[in-house]
DNA sequence: CAGACTCTCAGGTAAACACCCCATAGTTCA
DNA sequence: TGAACTATGGGGTGTTTACCTGAGAGTCTG
């Protein structure tokens, strides 16, 4: 053998994006695909489980959103490089994909040559993001250097945060338990509490709230003729 | 040479879709792509100069979405197959797949294998839905086979567009019926028959379809870091 | 180390909701 | 002129929320 391969971890809800990325990883000799996430929680688990070198993660994912995903990934896996892969570039999230840990940015828009270059980037300890996401992080950091924006998402903790998603996808408290694991009383605790720092205090509140805070996607649809 | 390939255009505007597409159809050796386009106003321009047995299209495109482009080849050339391929499937999209005179309506969700036998199918002139979208087509085609006097009113009937906005905006039943100047019992009538109609059983549902349906708005607001 | 969060879970109550059954009156249309 | 749709109601039942008090275990931080 020659070299070590980098290991990758895919993770996007599009079974066709999953197969078209492996596909075209797996041309590269110096890439190894050992792993496809259909969700963000599956994300996190197939990350502990597998310990990639590189998760190629989307952010729009059904359960847990890429963001969350990777803070957890970070937190349990400092190691491991998480590459963000999204289908806009003026995404609301682009602003903190630096805070959850990730290594760097490209957008859909990027050819699959610059996707697996990306790749050896993050996988040697450098970071990557896509020139027009460069851009928006810098003015960003400027911007952040003088005032701190957004006081109410801001107080969310990362728990409250996977019960909103969870909230706004139309589960109930008892599904929402099933999939977090834990007891029906404490999502309802959740559910208060963001209820009292949102001051919102109905799910369709709660529903608008994570749409417009970038949680969830509202599938945008025109003309309904 | 055995027999006819099937040309095919590839429409969406990320490079990294249409690259992994490419790969994909390219391993049959009975479908040939021919182009790519980037955005809808791109994949009209190559379908009438190319002309590709089936147009392989996005439905959220820059400059001219998916629908409006399968319209406009629809109508330039009726011979030429286009099979809408969306991220969503649960979507007002699908409702008039139809009426743009597409031939099938597959979801990201889908494999690849699947999608090269939609290709096919579509080729061959038959159509192509996947599951999901396949009983929702089947629900709006009874509907419409029942009222054809109205194509457009066969969805929600403007009480039931009004409770929904008030839904969306968060009032409960108790407030929309004062609002409305109705009892309670008729307000949650109209709630039953937009769940029913909408095939949506919980009000963040009903709230994200309000919002993408541009019955209510969503504020906007970003910027956390 | 002590206080401040965070996450976890308990019990309880009143309200609201989802989903059934049913009916009446008006409109629309084949 | 019926059949179908629409809007308006009533009754009932079981589930789910919203909101409250209380509390133990853990982490983080000044």
């Amino acid at each position: 053998m020659t070299k070590k391969r980098i290991t990758v971890l895919l993770a996007d809800d599009h079974t066709i994006v999953r197969e078209g990325l492996r596909n075209m990883l797996e041309l590269e000799s110096d890439l190894e695909v050992v792993g496809e996430a259909q969700d963000g929680r599956q994300a996190v688990a197939m990350t502990l489980k597998l310990k990639p070198a590189v998760v190629l993660m989307d952010i729009a994912m059904p359960l847990l959103n890429g963001l969350e995903a990777t803070r957890q990934i970070h937190t349990a896996l400092p190691a491991t490089r998480v590459l963000i892969l999204s289908a806009h570039g003026d995404d609301a999230y682009v602003n903190n994909s630096n805070e959850c840990g990730a290594s760097g940015f490209v957008i859909k828009q990027t050819s699959s040559h610059e996707v697996c270059q990306a790749i050896r980037l993050v996988a040697s300890g450098q970071t990557f993001f896509s020139p027009s996401v460069g851009q928006r992080i810098d003015r960003l950091k400027k911007l952040s250097s003088q005032k701190r924006g957004n006081p109410r998402l801001e107080k969310l903790t990362a728990r409250e945060v996977e019960v909103l998603q969870l909230i706004a996808e139309g589960k109930a408290n008892k599904e929402t338990a099933a999939i977090l694991g834990i007891g029906i009383k404490t999502v309802e605790k959740h559910r208060e509490h963001l209820m009292s720092k949102l001051d919102i205090h109905d799910t369709a509140g709660l529903t608008r709230y994570a749409i417009g805070a970038g949680i969830i996607e509202s599938r945008v649809q025109l003309t309904i003729l």
